[in-house]
DNA sequence: TATAGTTGTCTATATCAATAGACAAATTTA
DNA sequence: TAAATTTGTCTATTGATATAGACAACTATA
């Protein structure tokens, strides 16, 4: 053995107060399974001895996670942990939502929050194939799992080629049913690039997310099979509810 | 135009002070084109306004980024954006880390940190088909670009199989040569499983970041071309540094 | 029924984060 | 050169964050 301490202490003056840090460290411990489902948290004070803090700050991390419904404190007994696992999210050639979530979750839509017609910006333009400023539709979308939001995304169609689609998805709920419309049967993800970031307060609103929530981020263009790009897109994926799982591209 | 505004704004009370959730915006707005590289930053005031805060706070999230490399003030004349695209590290079938850099980079290589020996945990054992509790060698690295941190990783593997894998790493520098040695020639990708999370101390301190940063976290199983687990490992890419770009699996 | 263990509440204090305003210092432009 | 623009520094004040200690309220158990 070489040697070498797996730090498990939280940085002051970062920017991130100390009780977010250590309720992101909470949520870690129970996606990783260092913390049970259904089972009691450890004690508050060897938490905050764990982590090298005060007991209040320990609190105010749990209150927080207390109030996105992931703990439930009962005095006298401890704290719990609710059944939390995340959402395991596909991404490959074929993704579709709600046959990716099949058998995770029991319901499952897309709503439309909102769609406009706009010039498409550089990276619009680019992923489509379209001249820069070229008209596009954009259609805002949230993902919902048993109720709980688990995506937000905007896609990006040429408005000439898909002129009503914000009508279609309005109507069929489903980008799938809404590009075969104008006669789009299949279609492929011809490339994705992923990122992270801290929520912004659209995101917080549209997902339901605590500030200083984190985000992961796809961008996306969908391709018919022949390889003409039809859709680009941007989706937000809450990243302590989803993780998502890379299949065949 | 079913309307809908594009908040651009700034969560207050979140855990996360507006100082970092600034700097993130900034750097989103580098990365994504709006700001262009070489060339100024709207002017401090400017910066207030668009994100709603006190010109003091705005000064707050530029110094940490001329802090870490990505800006560079000048008095008089305004505040720089230097060279900081993200780098692209592509992800799919035949991920090996020196090739998927080629072109971006002019320099890359994978540093040993540690390695131990040790029984493997649950989800280890489970990802390479082992009995929980087996023995199993991790190799912790860092690779770099440039002198310049991008991955920090643990990767698992039986240790009765490749036993002195640990020496042949750190001799060879590199995953792919050290498993030849054990007459791996070729491996794949069988699944990646990718979340993100804030950096912990470790994180911090390895990847040379500052405290607030989040990182994307990938979790991925190496199979020979029949199928036959060979690595498992956890690998944490700085979300400001680093994109992930999915290939072909 | 005590007792130990746990969460909940309160007070107090120190430090960090954010706002506010004023002015200095350096650079560019008219 | 003068004016306008921009970053740098200083003081002061407020609110959020974190620590500290004490004790109440509730639960489980010996």
């Amino acid at each position: 053995m070489i040697g070498r301490q797996e730090a498990d202490s939280i940085e002051r003056r970062s920017g991130v107060s100390l009780w977010r840090q250590i309720a992101d460290r909470i949520l870690q411990a129970i996606a990783t399974g260092d913390f049970a489902e259904n089972a009691a948290l450890p004690p508050e004070v060897a938490l905050a001895e764990r982590y090298g803090v005060n007991r209040h700050t320990v609190r105010s991390a749990i209150s927080a996670l207390v109030q996105e419904g992931v703990l439930r404190a009962e005095q006298g007994r401890g704290t719990f942990v609710l059944s939390r696992k995340r959402l395991s999210y596909p991404i490959g050639a074929r993704t579709r939502f709600s046959t990716g979530l099949q058998g995770q979750t029991s319901e499952r839509h897309i709503v439309l929050l909102a769609s406009s017609v706009e010039p498409a910006s550089p990276r619009v333009a680019e992923g489509l194939g379209l001249a820069r400023g070229a008209e596009v539709i954009r259609l805002e979308t949230r993902g919902e799992a048993d109720g709980r939001p688990v995506s937000r995304a905007a896609g990006w169609f040429d408005a000439r080629r898909f002129a009503g689609i914000d009508k279609a998805m309005a109507e069929t709920g489903s980008i799938t049913a809404s590009l075969a419309r104008f006669g789009i049967d299949d279609y492929l993800r011809q490339s994705t690039v992923l990122s992270a970031r801290h929520a912004d307060a659209a995101d917080l609103a549209d997902l339901d997310l605590q500030p200083g929530a984190i985000v992961l981020v796809t961008v996306a263009v969908n391709v018919t099979p022949d390889g003409q790009p039809i859709q680009f897109s941007e989706s937000r994926f809450p990243a302590e509810r989803v993780e998502l799982k890379l299949s065949a591209l």
